[in-house]
DNA sequence: AAATCGCCCAACCGCAGGACA
DNA sequence: ATGTCCTGCGGTTGGGCGATT
């Protein structure tokens, strides 16, 4: 296999870094900060590429970086990431405090990859090698087979359900659960059943805007990595639930086909742009905490009760959100 | 002791996409 | 609208090193 060389310049070192280079790299990072790699290794005095000079400091130099054994929770973590983002490493690494891409890669294909394929588990799908069944495993995310989407998708009932449980997504990230769960109830979609799943990597970014309803009762969390360990359950069979509602855009209408497409279709935006300081925003929370503790709602259970109930509302129930919005 | 093998992981590569002129 | 620069990403490589023969 024949490269051309990343960097075109003649004369530039490759390979392992010494300390003295690590030296040059450090001092000048910490005296004019990160960025500018281009330029950099001329102003430091290294003989290196941007790119590798980057690299050095992303991977190795940066003073946050963790090294070391990964503990059992940080496989579990990143087996749990892998269902859920398959080979985004900058995406998992983001969750992992301390751990580089290029680690978590790195342990995932020399240590993880191999445990699982001696499970039994096909690494890529999360599921077990025979296909005779899908391993209880809690790795298990967001890729399964067609028919059992398709069952998923048929039990999950009214479009509905599938808006709820986003809204119940997007806005968990950004509420407090039990001030929430104060006014919505016990056995709403907000107390057992948002997972840090898609959606929280879809609500990662979205919380910096924090472009939140207001409301005294309801808390802004800035912080999406304490979402994860505290406010959702860590059930991954309600991922693929959730997955599978985040799949199925076509047949919203009015409110929630604008809403959802409107969360759904731009993953690296916040596109629920509420103002904080309106009161609208109080009143949208008004009529969707009313939507949710509505009459018409019905127990779902999924897959043997891996998921306890979510409440399912009727299309129309969404007219006076649909109104309010629009 | 020397040769070979296999694993690990730091570093490299090409590519994609955003920013900017 | 286009081209260039720059950064970040995921896939891959290859050197180091311990284990085995």
């Amino acid at each position: 296999m024949v490269r051309t060389p990343c960097c075109r310049a003649e004369g530039l070192k490759k390979g392992a870094w010494t300390q003295e280079e690590d030296q040059k790299l450090i001092a000048y990072v910490q005296h004019h900060g990160e960025g500018g790699w281009r330029t950099l290794p001329d102003k430091a005095g290294l003989k290196r590429c941007g790119k590798s000079c980057r690299l050095r400091w992303a991977n190795y130099l940066r003073p946050d970086i963790k090294r070391g054994e990964f503990s059992q929770e940080e496989e579990d973590s990143i087996i749990n990431l892998h269902a859920i983002h398959g080979n985004k490493w900058s995406a998992i690494a983001r969750r992992l405090p301390g751990r580089t891409d290029n680690e978590i890669k790195n342990h995932w294909n020399t240590h993880i990859k191999k445990r699982l394929i001696k499970k039994g588990i096909d690494p890529l799908t999360h599921k077990s090698l025979d296909h005779s069944e899908t391993l209880p495993d809690k790795s298990i995310g967001h890729q399964e087979d067609d028919d059992q989407k398709s069952n998923n998708k048929k039990s999950l009932g009214p479009s509905s359900a599938r808006f709820l449980n986003r809204v119940a997504n997007r806005f968990g990230k950004r509420l407090d659960h039990s001030a929430l769960s104060d006014i919505i109830g016990s056995g709403g979609p907000f107390t057992t059943h948002t997972t840090p799943t898609t959606s929280a990597s879809e609500c990662e970014k979205s919380t910096s805007s924090l472009s939140t309803p207001n409301s005294s009762n309801l808390h802004i969390i800035h912080d999406a990595t304490s979402l994860s360990s505290s406010t959702f359950s860590n059930d991954t069979s309600a991922q693929l639930v959730y997955d599978n509602i985040f799949d199925d855009v076509e047949d919203m209408t009015g409110f929630s086909s604008r809403f959802l497409n409107d969360i759904v279709s731009h993953d690296d935006e916040d596109l629920l742009m509420l103002d904080e300081s309106s009161s609208d925003n109080t009143l949208f929370m008004k009529e969707l905490t009313m939507i949710l503790k509505g009459d018409k709602t019905e127990t779902m259970s999924f897959n043997d009760s891996h998921l306890a109930a979510i409440n399912v509302v009727d299309d129309y129930s969404f007219e006076g959100i649909d109104n309010w919005f629009g």
